[in-house]
DNA sequence: CCAAAATGAGTGATTACTCACTTACTTTGG
DNA sequence: CCAAAGTAAGTGAGTAATCACTCATTTTGG
């Protein structure tokens, strides 16, 4: 629990403020994240937001570049929080509960924005891709890449046994990444944080399992 | 080992045929897989199929029809797997076992085609929404409903604790689907099935904790 | 010889984006 | 103190390209 040296940082997308910008970003967000980026129009945007169109190209070089910086926000918000996890020295367990926890504290603080990231990430090929997971001693670009190099370290130093940390980094984080994305797909309400308990115990177990194996 | 009597059926996606709608099929398939049902021009799939535009409208009523029936098809491939495991009687760790073994199989067996499924299900509201989700005894009509219907059985039988069947049910997909999801966005090579045993494990794993919590 | 298959030019609607212009402030100079 | 000049914000009609879809016509195969 221990975790104040943490904070949420939400850089990116502006908050609720007056500004049209922030107007212009929070319609997309919305139309971004229901439609697709291919499914909203300029002309949609703007009428959300109660701008003109032509305004979108005075904040923004285009709608493409709008939508990724919408979804970098929160890509990176979620990959640092995935880095800062690893970067504490409480031990695995300490690590799963960190992790588990903001995870759906941002979901839940910003549930638009995370509902885009859910369903759209994949429709910007950089962020996502190859590109992301190149297997590099670099930073890691993606929360999945974020994942390996946390299971990574464990396996180096023995709190769990050897394995393919690519895969396991996926069967972990599915744990509660499909939870979230049953809910954005309207299987269940509630925030998401009501069930982190059993993602944590369930995260768990699916990391120990690798001793027997 | 003994499912013999299950067989995966191929309905509503031609396999690669010489037929003209095959061929349209295919080259959609491919098309919105990669770019999304609205990323996707009439004319881009005539090119990619080597055949007029206006023929795409012989065979298909419009666009979104020709999506949404390619995404039934995989979607009611999925489900029907899910429900025939349901109905075998040697035991949850067996039916789990059916359905990573199965699962893996049909998605190596049409990667284009469960790609599709993976990225795009939310296109089409009528298939994943909380009209697919609705409680009510009738035929589970998603994958999701169907485990969740495995296992509420599974808790009524004392097999399992009891607990909220719904969540519990996106936890054990989460650990083969994110892994799919994964390698679908370029995490890694090779065929799912091959991480079978371990995506068994991983499940009954999830499973498993509920008896202590 | 004809019905079914296939074509591709054509339709009106919609697209992302531009640009000449207005409006609302702020800064400057006497 | 206040008019003039300058600047950034905002507008919306306009543009060329592309969109999904239609249909009169041609090709094909039995």
């Amino acid at each position: 629990m221990s975790d104040a040296s943490y904070v949420n940082p939400l850089r990116g997308v502006s908050a609720v403020d007056g500004t049209n910008k922030a107007k212009i970003e929070r319609a997309a967000l919305w139309l971004f994240a229901e439609h697709g980026v291919d499914g909203v129009s300029t002309k949609s945007i703007a009428q959300r937001a109660g701008v003109s169109e032509g305004l979108l190209y005075r904040y923004f070089k285009n709608k493409e570049t709008l939508a990724r910086e919408l979804m970098r926000a929160i890509h990176i918000r979620l990959t640092e929080m995935i880095m800062a996890a690893a970067s504490r020295e409480a031990g695995l367990a300490d690590q799963v509960s960190f992790i588990v926890r903001h995870y759906c504290e941002i979901a839940d603080d910003d549930w638009t924005l995370f509902r885009y990231h859910i369903l759209h990430l994949h429709h910007f090929p950089s962020l996502s891709d190859a590109a992301g997971h190149s297997s590099g001693g670099g930073w890691p670009n993606s929360p999945h890449m974020a994942a390996v190099k946390l299971l990574s370290a464990a396996m180096e130093a023995g709190v769990i046994a050897r394995g393919d940390a690519n895969i396991l980094a996926a069967m972990a984080l599915g744990v509660v990444l499909q939870p979230a994305q049953a809910k954005v797909l309207g299987a269940f309400d509630g925030p998401l944080s009501a069930h982190v308990p059993l993602f944590e115990a369930g995260v768990l177990s699916v990391l120990n399992l690798t001793k027997e194996a």
